[in-house]
DNA sequence: AACGGTTTCGCAATCGTTTGCGGTTTCGTT
DNA sequence: AACGAAACCGCAAACGATTGCGAAACCGTT
């Protein structure tokens, strides 16, 4: 049972003044007499007066308020991305809803629902992977309200986005591993219908044709979870026994398939060198720590909002739209030399 | 800019009728005819009229929304916890603004501002590490806004809580150390100003005096961060040269350590055993495979939310609390044997 | 004493919605 | 034809804050 909430009206009737004075004391206005001023600003104070940002936010027609619908919190990439979101908030003095779609699309439907009825000022979007229909999206643009995608972006809506350079970063990590002396390079590959899958790929062909290596079709393997590691890495390694270089789609099949290289006798890095993608904290606590591709989850989070918010601040035209993209970087560690 | 929202008062203007019409039409009040309720929903789809929030709860002086503020949200432990809030507040139809402290009590005291600003219908709350001031809290409970503490809770509150059975998974994990043979155990500590930091503590006694262990404080190293460990792990292991058992406070801290004390020429387990607290995806991932005391973070998300809605939802005695316990098991892997 | 100019403050509308109460139809009954 | 009950709908206040405009009150000047 909430109890009252002291509001002005309160502090007037206690002070016999009227309404409008309190509100206009309590924010310096030239109008009111510094005694008023004082009395007022001294009374909200005992007691605990907090201005209700509801009526604030219904008359201003602003909430200052950024919606964020995110696939999974529940993922290091993803938990940066929030924490650079709610970083900026913070410091420009925007509140935040977070919603998981848990990648449903009916859920992400209703969260945006949410967001619209809540009026939000703005959203921040990274797509669930069983969306296929983006009217709800759509909303937010007929109302008005600015949206930016970030990473999981969504083709068929234009709009500000921010997404990661895969093919560059792909790059980088197949050029390293060249530059290292690696004569012949696997790619544990993600998903080719996916956009990083494809990127990944792309990067890691043109590397080795800028380097004058032959692109070998059965150097790749498809692999991109810890448990398919486990399960093809043997095989892999057994029939593919010269292979001194190993470039994976992320960490964790990294990881793994460092693991079980070690485990098959060879040393990571003196037989092997193994670079990674997506730079979580598991990169630095596998053993040799892996050199990977770093992915700035909390960089993309901030750039989202900043975007976000100078499109709220400023009124530009409704038709410009940006797209950064962030050059991820090597991170060389121990398991390539 | 943000375009004009559509309100009831537009669907009454073209409809012709009243406002109360149409707002009693759309929750199929009784009193409106069915044609009436009909065409005013039908334009509303039409125009996609969306109710508008903020109006709504002004008036219901309730907002459906609840505030979390937590240390870090880059932190398996916390994310799984937001999961857990998440999911269930979806399912019980609020609204969840997630702010994080960084660990500082400014911002700790900012964030409840907000939160307090915003009129959240209740808050759940995992105490900053540099937070020795509570009066932040307690403004919640003065205006009668329920909380729920979590994992970091706030003793000098009182209020509902949801807690780890801290002492309990220390007490298994030092136990599990003995029972393996270690004669020397330390305690890589968390701050005692935390409540995990002193049932960690306590747990670890518990077992040495259980099993007639003497405890020498000297053995206790308070060090709580991967950092902190990578800084002070050598010269511990070099002050204690004969430690063969190490049960610290987190993974993480376990981890670093455990990374330490390898470069330092020791096996793990051979001659050293270590044991950690948390259980995040990283326990998985070091080598040896980390020996730890599993924590639920989506299952203290999940029971915290249910707890906090309960006593929204039921005039629940504002003097009755409870504390809920949850009980962590070991899990043995191989950096103990 | 009357006037003009400051200083200081209050009235009332507004944001979008809900809801008690009262008012107008419509229709059936006698 | 007249009366009463249903059925249907609108007025207006309320939630808490902001703000343009108007209005007192006070001062000094002539």
């Amino acid at each position: 049972m909430k109890l009252h909430q002291v509001t002005i009206k309160d502090i007037a009737k206690i002070l016999g003044i009227s309404i409008s004075t309190v509100s206009r004391a309590l924010k310096s206005h030239p109008d009111i007499s510094i005694e008023t001023r004082n009395q007022v600003k001294e009374l909200a104070k005992k007691l605990n007066y907090e201005p209700n940002a509801l009526a604030m936010n219904l008359r201003r027609n602003k909430t200052n308020t950024l919606g964020v619908i995110i696939p999974e919190i529940v993922h290091h990439f993803f938990s940066s991305v929030i924490s650079g979101i709610e970083d900026i908030a913070y410091d420009r003095g925007y509140n935040v809803m977070v919603c998981q779609s848990n990648e449903l699309y009916d859920r992400e439907v209703i969260n945006a629902q949410a967001l619209l009825a809540n009026r939000v000022d703005g959203v921040l979007i990274s797509v669930s992977k069983t969306t296929f229909e983006f009217d709800h999206f759509r909303h937010f643009a007929n109302q008005g309200i600015p949206m930016v995608f970030f990473d999981r972006i969504c083709p068929d809506v234009i709009s500000d986005r921010v997404i990661t350079n895969d093919e560059g970063g792909a790059f980088l990590a197949t050029e390293h591993l060249i530059s290292i002396g690696c004569k012949k390079i696997a790619h544990f590959s993600a998903p080719q219908n996916l956009m990083i899958g494809q990127g990944r790929l792309a990067g890691y062909q043109r590397a080795l044709k800028q380097y004058q290596f032959e692109f070998d079709p059965s150097l790749v393997l498809q692999c991109d979870t810890r448990e398919l590691a486990i399960e093809k890495t043997e095989r892999f390694m057994n029939d593919n026994p010269d292979v001194d270089g190993v470039f994976a789609a992320n960490d964790s099949t990294a990881i793994a398939a460092m693991q079980i290289i070690q485990k098959m006798g060879k040393n990571v890095p003196d037989n092997v060198s193994l670079v990674g993608f997506g730079d979580g904290p598991n990169a630095l606590i596998a053993w040799p720590p892996l050199t990977t591709v770093e992915q700035k989850g909390y960089e993309m989070g901030a750039e989202a909002i900043k975007l976000l918010i100078h499109k709220i601040e400023n009124d530009t035209p409704t038709d410009s739209y940006q797209t950064k993209v962030l050059t991820p970087s090597l991170i060389i560690r121990e398991s390539t030399k």
